[in-house]
RNA sequence: GGAGAGGUGACAGAGUGGUCUAAUGUGCAUGAUUGGAAAUCAUGUGUACUCGCAAGGGUACCGAGGGUUCGAAUCCCUCCCUCUCCGCCA
């Protein structure tokens, strides 16, 4: 959410940064239910005020005596009005409030214009893409990959998207997770394993609701959500709380699988393990002084890449034009790894600066040592990694003449073998 | 799932219809005292919204939401959560 000050005061600088989002937002009716709210609400409290008052009076006065019976009477007046004045407050409020949860983050200054996927800007990139392998080839089209990796099986039990993992596939999801895992502990990110059924509250502090209500599963007897990713949980943790200034950063990381419905996709992003409704995650997740919080995503972003390198796996950095940043984030990077069969960029990590839009929805502050008063936290996160298109990546980038997959060196411990067969 | 007991400020805990802007204790902050500390004493000590240039007002918040009433922390209803016992269970 943004804040209603902000809105209120100054539109204009709203208008125009919601703007280089390339998003069409109409405030005047949000504005116009601000004013009306705030009238609203300073007549009932005027009212309110009175009653109030005579209530003290009454408070003295003997129980039945006529002056009391007197100020009974005067005081069902009063008592009619302000209910009617509150049941036209609460719509009024539920409305405002409503209007501003659909009101996107604004972007931050670094972030550059552009409307379309396209202009995203390459920040950097990482390793050899030129390598022509006559090997290479989509990882769903590399013999014996059905056994590893049983899609149909999987159909059966469950809906297209739901894979098994099998045998040495198995493994490899294991292993990269305890990787990720590992790796996020080393640098900081304490280790948390979350519930993976989330309720509303949840998904609409982070901003999933109410816009994206169909993208998360749904529980039918209680009103929960599969979570489409740690992020959700995690930000969660410290909804309603005040932090201390001296625990910041806190920094997090949790595995989950995730679930989301992506209705609408086709073709070769869905092909093989692009595109699932379930996968495995590893989840990066920070919150961090505002004043920080840039330097702080720069270091979020450091670390997801630094799992690449030791994945011995190229990739690219974008940093995302204002067209194609999300609904919440102010500044958000893309991190990209080279698909060696598909030939084509797959995104694995989203490294993104929420700035104040979730710590305000989700009420997550910290004491402020210079005001003592409390103020809005930033929150960052980004995936570290997304399993199944590095998993893929790994297939298709290593994979042998013989049919096999060396694995690379930081990985084949806890894989506990260096050799992937998929025979 | 069944039965019972609860949910009050940072914490403990009083309060069962009207100065509750919630007693009291602990904690915390500041000051006094001290060579310094402890102890003691004094003062202060939430959050949010809103009005105001400001000084300073106002309103709401006793798990959440409704209701009764001139008036609700207190009475009624629904829901959530915690604890105890039973059942079931990895």
């Amino acid at each position: 959410m943004l804040d209603p000050r902000l809105l209120r005061e100054t539109p204009d600088v709203v208008r125009a940064a919601i703007a280089k989002k390339h998003l069409e937002v109409d405030l005047d009716p949000v504005l116009a239910l601000d004013a009306l709210w705030r009238t609203q609400l300073s007549e009932v409290e005027a009212l309110r005020s009175r009653q109030k008052s005579a209530n003290n009076e009454m408070a003295g006065l003997k129980k039945g005596s006529p002056e009391f019976l007197a100020k009974v009477q005067e005081m069902k007046g009063l008592s009619s009005l302000v209910k009617e004045k509150e049941a036209s407050l609460a719509p009024t409020e539920t409305k405002w409030r409503a209007a501003m949860l659909t009101l996107p983050n604004l972007p931050h200054a670094s972030v550059p214009e552009g409307r379309t996927t396209e202009q995203n800007v390459v920040y950097a990139t990482h390793g050899k893409t030129d390598v022509a392998s006559p090997l290479a080839r989509p990882h769903w089209e590399i013999p014996g990959f059905d056994r590893l990796f049983d899609f149909a099986r999987g159909a059966k039990v469950t809906g297209a998207g739901f894979p098994f993992y099998v045998g040495d596939g198995a493994r490899l999801v294991r292993a990269l997770v305890q990787f990720f895992l590992d790796e996020g502990g080393k640098a900081g990110y304490q280790e948390v394993h979350p519930p993976i059924l989330v309720n509303a509250a949840s998904a609409t502090a982070v901003g999933q609701l109410p816009d994206k209500e169909g993208m998360m599963y749904q529980t039918v007897e209680d009103q929960f959500y599969l979570v489409p990713t740690a992020e959700t949980p995690l930000t969660n943790f410290f909804r309603d709380e005040i932090l201390d200034e001296a625990a910041l950063p806190v920094y997090r990381c949790a595995y989950t699988p995730c679930f989301r419905r992506e209705a609408g996709s086709y073709g070769k992003d869905v092909r093989g393990l692009n595109r699932l409704h379930q996968f495995d995650k590893v989840e990066l997740l920070k919150w961090v002084h505002p004043a920080r919080s840039y330097e702080e995503l720069e270091s979020l972003r450091a670390h997801a890449e630094s799992l690449l390198q030791k994945l011995e796996l190229p990739y690219r950095v974008l940093l995302m034009c204002g067209g194609d940043l999300g609904f919440a984030q102010a500044k958000k990077y893309d991190l990209e790894v080279w698909s060696a069969g598909q030939k084509r960029w797959l995104e694995v990590s989203s490294c993104s600066n929420f700035e104040a839009f979730q710590a305000r929805r989700a009420q997550i502050r910290f004491r402020s040592k210079e005001s003592g008063r409390p103020e809005l936290v930033h929150t960052i996160n980004g995936s570290g990694l997304a399993v199944p298109r590095v998993l893929s990546a790994v297939l298709e980038n290593n994979l042998q003449a013989d049919g096999r997959v060396k694995l690379p060196a930081a990985l084949a411990p806890y894989f506990g073998k260096e050799l992937l067969s998929f025979a």
